[in-house]
DNA sequence: GGGGTCAATGTAAGCGCTTTCATTTATTTA
DNA sequence: TAAATAAATGAAAGCGCTTACATTGACCCC
């Protein structure tokens, strides 16, 4: 179907027609400093007489760049990397770069496949979330010369740079500030704590506060499942009817925690009352759940942003920019958390 | 920074390693059946032993295609492009394709550079949202010969092909269950009609079931703001304000109107008895207010499959493809819609 | 006024792949 | 068994751009 009917003009042709050398030419188009002031009026106006379109594969085989930056993310299904990735591409964009996107859904397989479809795309850098992953990944990034950077995740022990948060220290706070109000039997729903370590760290977290407390972290009573609120209600039905007297639930994302707490309410417990629910991730929906949901703030245009910013500047520069201190993360304490009620 | 220890290797290596010419290594990996079974497994153990991986540009400038498809959105912030765009890569992914994505913040101007861009970018197609853009745009598309697809919208008196749904139609049939309902002033809180159409087709829809049903359709209220929750607030207040007597307000989309439902509740309002409120798209948080926002259900993920599967079959055949009926949308009649009181 | 500088432009060598066409080798058919 | 056909491979010509290097001419300084 593709079929212009004249061929597309090339860098030769705005050449011609304006009487310079393809040089000139392609001065003008990326570096217009360096071309006198009429010349390059008259290669401009040809550029346009002739509706010229530079040939993306001849300019990135010829300058060895394509000016693009892939980013690898779970899913945009869900509003905490949608909007990260889209902070993430409003910056990319004010410095003349363009986002190529893949999804893995979570699966680690399909992270690595995505990871080697968006190099052999071409992508200049790439954008990654959490650590973990295949070692021989990171092996071929730097084979490839790919710089990468890690988001939504930030541990110093680590080599890869990034720009993210602590998890553990995130939902350490949280943790310790629902034991505090008197919490001593508590449920978590996390997703696959195998394969996502961002999930990991932050049941991480909360067993640490545990452990502070002088609680047993292995009274914590996880639940795995996957991110969606469908899910997060089924976790939270199954909790209850296993460990009918726990008095709190964290989640390992708002989603999560959503369903959760329609779940609670649907069986005809009172929230805070009867039972407190926690989110993480602070998206839009925690503050119209009723009544609005206790959750982390995690700052996720501007970790988007940074993490641009962060590859821009390592692409630029020669040496390594300097690692990015970890974002730091916000306790919402709202209407889903409250002190246990008496026991009778 | 980008210093990989040794220069990447090349097709020319691969060839020399098995011991045949560069010609076969590119069958290889194009075209497998076109070559010999022994050869084949030679020329791909010294690609996997030197880890080759082909070089993007010299492939897109010999082949003159990119397997990358292009798409424009105005923001991956609002869930219903998120989750549309969130399956359109899903479908482009299956089939081996690549999605490049740019955002256009809903400005017609910053709309058209990013096509321009993404065209250099070496998009082999694609999508845009809606149809209303200056006709050079469509001009500049069709001389570069890229197939495009607008999404979002269906209007079968345009000439662009489309896979979407026709907004003015379920605007209609919405806006005629409230008028049925017994509503006769009625607001509007809308995004800009002059740059987005799906935003207008939606005002004229309400428009068109007005007249219908004998009314003044100018005696809709309208308010123009920009999509978010709290515009939606806002417009609310203004049209509660200047009109006291409303009793619905119609929204253009479901941000607006979890905007403009909390907004009537804190005015301490009770929905729907005092004022019925209804969205547009039928997001997650639709079924998360309470009441239950009454809106319009959009088939995000169907539409966002739908057209990759449009266009790669426009890639990848001669013919355009058969047009692609539009999409159904479905009324979802939930809390927030009743009818009016009576006057005293 | 000769030599040196610097800015503007041109020349031309690739960049690494795909693909057409030619060639070789294996297989079939009368 | 020879000729015809098919399958596998190779040779090499670009694809359209960027950029190192060469060239030119204008300008400046002592």
């Amino acid at each position: 179907m593709k079929s212009p009917d004249a061929p597309l003009p090339t860098l030769a042709d705005v050449a011609d027609l304006a009487g310079v050398s393809t040089a000139t030419v392609s001065r003008c188009l990326n570096s217009p400093d360096k071309v006198g002031q009429t010349t390059r009026g008259r290669v401009m106006s040809a550029v346009h007489e002739l509706g010229y379109s530079p040939n993306f594969g001849a300019r990135a085989l010829a300058a060895k760049r394509t000016n693009t930056i892939g980013a690898v993310i779970p899913t945009m299904d869900n509003a905490i990397f949608a909007r990260g990735l889209q902070a993430f591409e409003e910056e990319l964009n004010e410095n003349g770069l363009t986002l190529l996107v893949a999804s893995s859904n979570y699966e680690p397989d399909r992270e690595e496949r995505q990871i080697r479809t968006l190099i052999a795309r071409g992508a200049d850098a790439l954008l990654l979330i959490g650590y973990a992953r295949d070692p021989s990944i990171y092996d071929f990034l730097s084979r490839q010369g790919i710089p990468t950077v890690i988001s939504w995740a930030h541990d110093h022990t680590q080599m890869q740079p990034s720009v993210g948060f602590d998890n553990r220290a995130a939902s350490h706070a949280l943790a310790r500030h629902v034991i505090e109000l008197g919490h001593r039997n508590i449920g978590y729903i996390t997703a696959n704590i195998a394969t996502n370590d961002r999930a990991r760290d932050r049941v991480s977290g909360a067993r640490d506060a545990m452990e502070q407390a002088g609680l047993d972290p292995y009274e914590l009573r996880m639940m795995e499942t996957r991110y969606s609120i469908t899910n997060g209600a089924e976790a939270c039905r199954a909790l209850l009817t296993t460990h009918p007297d726990i008095t709190a639930i964290m989640c390992g994302n708002d989603v999560l925690a959503v369903g959760a707490l329609r779940e609670a309410q649907k069986q005809g417990l009172d929230v805070p009352r009867d039972i407190s629910i926690t989110g993480f991730d602070d998206i839009e929906i925690s503050l119209i759940t009723e009544p609005t949901l206790t959750t982390v703030h995690v700052p996720h245009r501007q970790m988007g942003r940074a993490a641009a910013r962060y590859l821009i500047e390592t692409i630029l520069s020669e040496t390594p920019p300097l690692p990015i201190a970890p974002l730091t993360t916000e306790l919402c304490l709202r209407g889903t958390l409250a002190a246990p009620k008496k026991r009778d």
